[in-house]
DNA sequence: ACGACATAGTTGTGCCCTCAAGTGTAGCGC
DNA sequence: GCGCTACACTTGAGGGCACAACTATGTCGT
């Protein structure tokens, strides 16, 4: 009985790695978008969720959904990048509580430079250390894990 | 030119399960240990490094390079686990310039009770969800990303 | 119409972490 | 012995994020 509470059972090893590249590549990742774009790591994706949208504009509350973030996480990110001219602000007609997240042109142009940086070093760390078929199965493999925080804590019993 | 810039190629999706999951269940993980140990990962894993190492004691530099953490982030985050008494600070006789984290009993006690609730989360969140070949492949998968900022910066060949 | 409840968003507070700069100690060439 | 560089660690400043509390608006039952 003790001796599992220290020395962790083998399966735990593929949850180390898990956490230990995740450290390590979206720090390089997150430092070579702050370095040479200005841009955080959910900066970018939020700004790839925008440019995917109808209208390139999402409410503030879709977009925290999508990113993982909560909203007044979202609030504060949306701060900055409105503050850089990457989005605007976008009140909606028949709904006075939402208010709309929209990409500007400023902010799609400098997506598509970081894009350039940003799939690079995806590639040099991540992608580019699998063959075609192996990324097939991780891609399966990761899939099967919760994605909101939701699904996770008891509310739903579809995690099981 | 532009397409591949703002709708990312598929191998991408494999990237993006992998920045949610993490996100999503390192949340969720976070969130117990703190509800009902009060510990973050990463006091967590910083214990947990402790007690495998000789002596339950290591170098401040040696555990950041672990929990791949900051030199200073491991100054405040040892600052918290003394002040809660789970850790001790001990100089090193032969050099001035070093000082050890050890393990006090406390702290073995608190890393045992927290084990119990970490296990099962990550169980439930991670491992739980694949069968033993699955994990196997996987480990073997994750392996192969990068482990410390250094293997990426061009510092070692030895990611080549 | 009115109150209860849900929803969208903002703000105060605080934690965790990083980077950059600084202190104290070791080892080395001369 | 004396400076030089390397190393272990600490400190100050700042950013990102969460949680909780709050405002404002919409919706529904009666």
């Amino acid at each position: 009985m003790s001796s599992p509470a220290t020395s962790p059972p083998q399966q735990l090893e593929s949850w180390v790695s898990f956490l230990r590249a995740h450290a390590a590549i979206t720090r390089e990742l997150s430092a070579q978008l702050q370095r040479e774009h200005g841009l955080t790591l959910n900066d970018y994706e939020v700004l790839l969720h925008l440019s995917h949208a109808e209208g390139a504009m999402l409410r503030r509350v879709d977009l925290a959904e999508r990113v993982l973030l909560t909203a007044s996480g979202i609030t504060r990110l949306l701060e900055g990048l409105e503050r850089s001219g990457l989005v605007c602000k976008r009140t909606c007609e028949s709904d006075a509580r939402v208010s709309y997240a929209k990409l500007t042109d400023a902010g799609l142009a400098k997506l598509r430079a970081a894009a350039v940086t940003h799939l690079r070093g995806i590639d040099e760390l991540f992608t580019g250390r699998y063959s075609g078929s192996e990324l097939v199965t991780l891609a399966e493999l990761l899939s099967r894990l919760p994605v909101t925080g939701s699904d996770c804590k008891g509310g739903s019993p579809s995690c099981s």
